[in-house]
This record gives structure tokens, C-alpha cells and sequence, in this order.
DNA sequence: GTCTATACCAAGATAGAC
DNA sequence: GTCTATCTTGGTATAGAC
């Protein structure tokens, strides 16, 4: 978790371990102090402020740090998908692909719902991101793997919620029973 | 929002402001003086205090107290669907309750989501809620009504870290979509 | 049971030495 | 670019009058 004062740049340091800490404990909760510990340099000494002016200042550019870091992700997996194309997934697969997706953003959204209303300019960022996952379905042309998505989405917030999986169901035999609900996923 | 003195008993305006306020701004983000401005108490008086020890003391009360009341929406709602039992309820109608009552759950979920890993002793409380919303299905019995009521949790959700329906897509078609997904429910 | 006044401390932020 | 030291604000909490 905490980093060493020599990797990368301070300001690099600062960002990562900021964004930890407002999905960990709330921008509210989060203090200058810990995020000068946690980037290495000393906490309670005002070294922070050489780098952003504010605690404030600091939220917009850790979240946009962190939506181009998916970015990344998402055009990487979009790649390595055309790789294999062609060769048909089976829907438990794609599914659970799909899931291992929506995780990866487990730390947007949670920061969204807690304090998204507070920034609403990075808002259109995050979304940005999600329509960037969402290319590869549309709404209109694909409509079932939409609905999959989104229970998806659901079964991993509403598991978040209850701090085990939801109502007791294990992921397999919630994706087994999805995918037995498509007709038509490729 | 900000109550008159004289309704109902201090303790009871400052548990229902209070769970307000932390659902907007998060625990750490709600200060007692604003707990007591919108109790109608003077703000920065210490007349919090002589109803509760402290600000973290607060934190459980109010969730009980609003865990409480979803059980008495849930109760009731059972009881008005018993009296009409016996007619069928067609899919889109059935689903959209459900999302109704879901949407009842919102200001608890994000409160979990954000601040329920540091108050871990609510979170059964909180699961007992679901369960009893669950009692309606079981994932034995009926999972296809379980992969539908996680699917709405997905949508509503979802369409919150977004700030708008999810990928836009209008929730009557939506609730179309997932109906004609399902082949049993009742 | 609510007020005024206040003690106390943690946190945001700045100045200036190194 | 990071440190020590410090200023200032604002938030938690208490004491005591009414």
C-alpha cells in the first residue's frame, strides 16, 4: 500500500494513493496527512501542498487518473477479444469475462455513489468509461446482452452491499443460470 | 428537510436527519453541528449531546431505525399482495414493483457501500432487511425471479454511478426486455 | 432539555530553512 | 522538493446557567 519516496514522481505517488484512500474512507474521511504518509513523504509536514494546491484540487485529476487507467484496460481486453475472434465463447465464459470487467471498476463506482454528486464534472468521465465497456453492446442492436450486463452488475454491487454474495448465490451457478436465460449471446 | 422543535422527541428528529445526512454526505462528511441545525437545535450548541454520547454512537441507532421501517414497508407490502392473491400479476407489472421497493433500499445501500466496512455490526442487520425482501423467492425455488430482482438492483445502480438510466436505456423498456427473458413468472 | 461559552484537538494550509 | 514549525479554522465534546 504505501509506497517508497523514490517511485516514480511525488506527484505520481500522490494520485495513486489519494484515489485509494477517498474509495477507502470517503473524500471526507481521507486527510492530508495520511496521503503524505501513505506517498512516502512525511505526514503533518505541509509537502503535499507543493504539488496540488488543495485537498480539493486533487479529487478531479486521482479520478481522471484512474478512468484513463480502465481506459487502458478496456482497449487492451478490446484487443486481445478481436484477436481470438472468430472463434465463437461460450456464454459462461463471456460472462464471466464480463464480471471480472465490471469488478475492475468496483473502486469508480463505489467513489460515484459516495461522492460522485460532489464532483459532477467527472461524472461524464465515468460515464465516458462505461460507454467505452459498452461498446461492445448497444442497447438497440443487442438488447439481452445488455440486460446481462446489468445483472452482472447487480449481482456484484448488491453482494457489495450484503458483504457475501447476494442472498447466499454462488457466482457459477448465478452465471450458469443467466446464460441458460440468453438465446442469442455469441 | 430541517424539522420544527416540536415535532415528535428531539431523539427521534436527530435519528432521521442524521441518516439523511450521512447518506448525503457520509458519515465522516456529517457534522454534529449540521445534525443539530437541521433537528432544529441550535447548530454548534452542544444539545446533541444530551441525547447521544457521541457521533460514532449515532451511526448504529440510525440505521436500526431505518432498517426498521423497510421491514414495516416490506410487512405492509406483503399484506396488500396477499389480498390480492390468487390473480395473476403479469411480468412488466411484478417487475416493477419490485424495482419500487428497491428503490425504497437506495439511501441504505449507498450507506453500505460507503461507510458499512467500518460499522461491519449493522451489515447483518442491513442483510436481514434483503433476506426478508427476499423471503418472496428463494434461489432454489424460483431462480429466474432472483436473476430478475438482482438484474433491477443492476439497473437501478448502475444508472446511479451514472447519474442517468444506465447506457440510456429507458426503464419501461428495460423491464419489457426482462420479462420477455423470463419464461415462469408468476 | 436547550442555551452560551469554552476547552481541546485534529486537520487544512502557509512560511521559510535546508 | 522535503523538512520543521506554525497559523488558523472548524469540529467534537464538556460545564454550567436558565
Amino acid at each position: 500500500m504505501a509506497v517508497s519516496a523514490t517511485d516514480r514522481s511525488t506527484r505520481e505517488r500522490i494520485l495513486d494513493v489519494a484515489f485509494e484512500l477517498f474509495v477507502e474512507l470517503g473524500f471526507a474521511g481521507t486527510t492530508v496527512t495520511e496521503i503524505e504518509k501513505q506517498a512516502g513523504l512525511t505526514g503533518g509536514s505541509g509537502g503535499f501542498y507543493r504539488h496540488f494546491r488543495s485537498k480539493q484540487e486533487l479529487l478531479r485529476p486521482a479520478i481522471e487518473r484512474e478512468v484513463a487507467r480502465y481506459m487502458t484496460s478496456i482497449e487492451e481486453a478490446n484487443a486481445a477479444q478481436q484477436a481470438v475472434e472468430g472463434l465463437p465463447t461460450p456464454r459462461e465464459v463471456w460472462l464471466e469475462r464480463m464480471l471480472g470487467y465490471l469488478r475492475l471498476f468496483d473502486p469508480l463506482m463505489r467513489l460515484m455513489l459516495a461522492d460522485g454528486h460532489r464532483v459532477p464534472e467527472v461524472r461524464e468521465a465515468v460515464t465516458g468509461v462505461l460507454q467505452s465497456l459498452g461498446e461492445q453492446m448497444s442497447w438497440q442492436e443487442e438488447p439481452e446482452l445488455t440486460v446481462c450486463v446489468i445483472a452482472l452488475g447487480g449481482y456484484h454491487l448488491l453482494s457489495e452491499v450484503q458483504g457475501q454474495p447476494f442472498q447466499g448465490v454462488p457466482q457459477d451457478e448465478f452465471i450458469r443460470m443467466l446464460a441458460s436465460m440468453t438465446s442469442d449471446v455469441r
